[in-house]
DNA sequence: ACTTTAGCTGACCGATCGGTCAGTTCCTGC
DNA sequence: GCAGGAACTGACCGATCGGTCAGCTAAAGT
């Protein structure tokens, strides 16, 4: 539910139904479940079953489920280096925090699911490749916000920045009906709180609030 | 590791050892397991090995994993339902709130990895009784807060604290080596942190900060 | 027309899953 | 001494796990 119909359903060309890439329908498929109950709660055989294949076949486009948490995860991952990348390019000043936090908010809205894969599952599934790659990339991203003089509430603040982010755009609609979000007041929401939780944080002019 | 020593090392009595029962080391690792590598991830075989006995004895002393789940999860639950029986029942006022704030927090902190299985895992464990009851519970804990004059970025300012306090406490020693926590000036600072976000919620005293 | 190849599948593999059951051990009450 | 029960275990069960492999089909190349 929820995705787009264009990634899931077949594509009608002027000969015959034909599926819009195989390997990216599983990825979507295998996303959501790796996001609703979990890498080692899903199955092959259930991420095929979604899809409409057989097992074989998702192991065919794929060399083993390790992997294929891989390509699911790895967009994700390499925006977020972007991001990351622009900002320790740029002078630290407000600007170019501001920026900063509005892309991130963008990344978090467009990945949600693999964000919430990677912030709730990174420590069960060390030693996979792209896991160990995300959790050095948002050390690196701790780093950059915090600098080296993090007092306990201003490393807190980043984790509960990235984690609150993380579990109110997936997590959340696990306790209230379906889906509370409003897709249009969510951005502006979300760069107003990140906002406000990251920007004591490194920029040192803050007096403890209150 | 980092559990207390006197619930996992066997109790020396005047004429043997004695274990200090059984089904309390039982629970003790099983949390330890379901918050590391989740509850699909745990094997029943695992937690006995971890606890030095075999699989046959953790379903000697739980009927099914379901229920070693319900008894490792229940104490957290009613203690929160305790917390939130004592909110609702006084006035709403800043010093009520403010007595909340510091239950709530000193609940996280005594039941963190309780919590943090409650908060990742709760929609993949649909079904099994403890959990759904933790769900409703949580709902009642978001409409205390937050009213019926909920905003979208209100709403979010609950689940940011929720799923932060939650992943901060828990999944953050996944990124940072081991555990970055000092645990003396944690106190406080969570309370500084979850008063900053749930503060403006129901007050509605609230000018946007900035 | 023949070959090649990509996509896909069912059958099968050893391992492990949650769970059952018969039995052993050991302590306690009589 | 003995019966009874609590604690615990190994053997075993059917199901499912991730993964391998031989083979099927249909389209493309020649």
């Amino acid at each position: 539910m929820q995705i787009e119909p264009e990634a899931i359903l077949p594509v009608v060309t002027a000969t015959a139904t034909v599926r819009p890439g195989a390997g990216a329908e599983l990825r979507v498929m295998a996303l959501q479940q790796f996001a609703a109950v979990g890498f080692a709660g899903t199955s092959l055989q259930q991420i095929a079953a979604s899809a409409g294949y057989s097992k074989s076949s998702v192991l065919y486009h794929f060399a083993s489920k390790d992997a294929l948490l891989g390509e699911v995860l790895t967009p994700a991952i390499e925006r977020l280096e972007a991001i990351l990348g622009d900002f320790t390019s740029t002078s630290e000043d407000a600007a170019s925090r501001r920026q900063f936090v509005e892309d991130f908010v963008d990344f978090l809205l467009q990945y949600r699911l693999e964000v919430h894969v990677l912030i709730n599952q990174a420590q069960s599934l060390k030693g996979i490749a792209v896991i160990d790659r995300a959790r050095a990339l948002i050390v690196r991203l701790g780093d950059a916000l915090c600098q080296e003089h993090a007092t306990t509430i201003d490393r807190m603040r980043f984790g509960v920045a990235l984690g609150g982010a993380a579990y109110s755009l997936v997590a959340g609609l696990t306790f209230f009906d379906e889906d509370i979000t409003p897709p249009d007041d969510l951005r502006p929401a979300l760069i107003t709180l990140l906002s406000e939780l990251l920007a004591p944080v490194a920029v040192r002019t803050t007096q403890p609030r209150k």
